[in-house]
DNA sequence: TATGAATGAGACTTCATTCAT
DNA sequence: CATGAATGAAGTCTCATTCAT
């Protein structure tokens, strides 16, 4: 019985997590870090502020389980992208508008909000050793992902890898995706014109498709023949 | 004399406000909007909290000045930049070069701090109308560029100049310079794949390089066949 | 259970909330609403100056609410005596004498420090509509006492009873109370005299005692004759 | 020649001074000591802040200075009043109509708003022993007035001549005028009936117009029978 | 467990006052 | 003599966090 008690207490317990962390997610992505309050949070959720310290020891920490929850669905969701039988390069499209249909994910709202508080960022430097290193399972799956477009011939193979996956997450960030809705263009066609922007982007050369010699000339030559 | 006098404690004091002005464009690109108070600038400055507000009438107010002042400068570079005879394909090339070169403008590092800033944002959107608008003129800039490009048959006159010029700026934002930055390839190489990157992205089709019929099918219709 | 324990918690919440309106209102009387900190009244209290913030938004409305309580409370105490079965001018003479009593309302000097001081003044007035309102329910009952007491005879009915009204109040004020401690006169003397004064004043004219030919000529001419 | 440079200086010098308690004394009446800075002066005379301290050492001094000033010049008219040959009770009259004149002395406004700035007062206590001491000329030409009308018969010679005096600067205090300027009746008639009132209320009893016994019994007793 | 109460630290801002020029 | 510049002290208010109930 104290089983059965135990557990439903727990289950409890992790509803009000979750709808915790549901209302600082919310609250983030309205305000910022900064501005965010512990009551902003409580507010939402309809408990009192020093509830939320029954499950997590601080501000920092609460934001910082919320990444990690949010790259563990992240990462989950693009393992089954990445298990699809298609080429890289509609695996990429897919990424693409993914990220732009309305349901898309919010943890990525989020964590952007967060990178953009250096206040935050230098604190949780200090406790967790690096938080580039949560990046690091999704960072996994798309340099995996990339690699395999290289291979496969569609994507330029002179192209450093680790700098296709920086600008992936460029396209695919919930800033970009900020600065687009601005545009009055039909989102369909702005997803659809920015896919191919960056497949063509990072394509490899058509035969000599290189930059007329004119331009680049001595920057280009930094970068060996790429034939 | 007296004229003298009042020009040298005009620019003493013009200075004085260059001074601040440094200062607190150094903590805000280094703390955030919120998480800068005015002992930050006054520390580095050397100055007492109040002396500030000889200068500013408040916190909000010294940092759209600071916008204001950066987009002034950035917009004289711009048309330094646009009035270079060269084709458009170099001039982005330039300005994509100058962007990561070290004394690039920390103007625009600014400007991107307080745009993540909602508590910002929130409130000087009140007092003038439209932030936005201190951009138009650098916008302005860039689509004269980049519909000069395409006249050229350098740049895809099919993709809206709009959309071009979102992605330009993203390329160019300190917030893929700063990803850009933890890559461990040389910054000169970084830079000169950037440009090919975008240059590509943009590029007119080289006579029929659509993607692959595999790929992009559905979507692909919405966009009037480029040939 | 819990109706007593809220009913508790509920009964220290105002009791704190009492100890500080009681402070703030020593504290606005010795010194004044803008001499008067924050941490005058958390001092007096005991308590640190944010826990005065659980109670009151702001110094301003915690002035006003107190204000607002002892408005009521003196109502209360003014229907009181009015209900009892004396002659207008007994209780005239109750009011004086009470206003000049040891534990008399204190709240009637927060009031008249409160309408001394302009910066607090005109900050209200943009709250709420006319602070002047609060006074109404006080004027009323002045101007009834005052009205039955011309009825009766007892005072002069050319007198506008507003300007009764008026008169009566400063002799009650706090202002009029402190100048007349200054004097070496024993208390119970001087309300006996202002009693007199105030009463005199405003008496019905005895036969035809106007003021002699000589003095106030052209002037009284101005007030039909009180016959 | 020194002596006349010496002069002309000492005129501008006292012509500036003159200037800054005027400044001083429309924002005193305005604002009240507390809220009252030393920018609203130095503004309304187009000077420095700094520039005031050439002539006051201190915003306290200022306005203690501004109060003697005023009570030299109000002690003259005083004396001027005093001298005409009318009887006690058109002196007092006069007094009350030129309080009410619309050119009145605006240095009453400026002491009254002193008086009710406690943080001055106590201020200005520790400094100066007895801020009450430059009421002195004043109230003692008041006494010699009330004294004269009690010879004469006009005024109760029962009466406490300092509670006369204390009665009839309330009546031309500002913050009774203040009071009065509130109502409905045109100012003539209210000035008026002001003179009435104190008249009457200070007046020597005619016969043995005693109280009735109902009321004031008791504290009547205190008072020896005004016959 | 959950909460209301409490607080210390710190933020922005104002102002009387001083001083070098 | 007059001033612009500067500042220290103080004031109002916010907020993350703790703790007794």
């Amino acid at each position: 019985m104290t089983e059965q008690t135990s557990s439903l207490k727990e289950r409890q317990r992790q509803e009000r997590e979750r709808l915790i962390l549901q209302a600082a997610s919310d609250a983030l992505v309205e305000k910022g870090y900064d501005a965010m309050s512990m009551e902003d949070i409580a507010g939402r959720v309809g408990i009192s502020r020093a509830a939320i310290y029954l499950h997590f020891p601080s501000k920092e920490d609460l934001v910082l389980t919320l990444l990690q929850r949010g790259i563990e669905t992240s990462v989950e969701r693009f393992d089954a992208l990445l298990a699809q039988p298609i080429s890289p390069r509609q695996k990429v499209r897919l990424l693409i508008e993914r990220s732009y249909s309305g349901a898309a994910q919010p943890w990525f709202q989020v964590f952007t909000a967060v990178m953009h508080s250096p206040s935050f960022y230098s604190k949780a430097a200090e406790k967790r050793e690096d938080m580039g290193k949560m990046w690091q399972p999704s960072v996994e799956r798309l340099t995996t992902l990339l690699e395999d477009g290289k291979r496969s011939g569609d994507f330029d193979p002179g192209m450093p890898t680790s700098l296709m996956v920086k600008l992936l997450v460029g396209v695919i960030s919930p800033f970009t995706k900020h600065a687009m809705e601005q545009d009055q263009t039909p989102m369909p066609l702005i997803v659809e014109w920015l896919c191919r922007y960056f497949l063509k982007g990072i394509a490899a050369d058509a035969a000599d498709a290189t930059d007329s010699p004119e331009d680049g000339a001595t920057a280009a030559a930094l970068i060996s023949p790429s034939g």
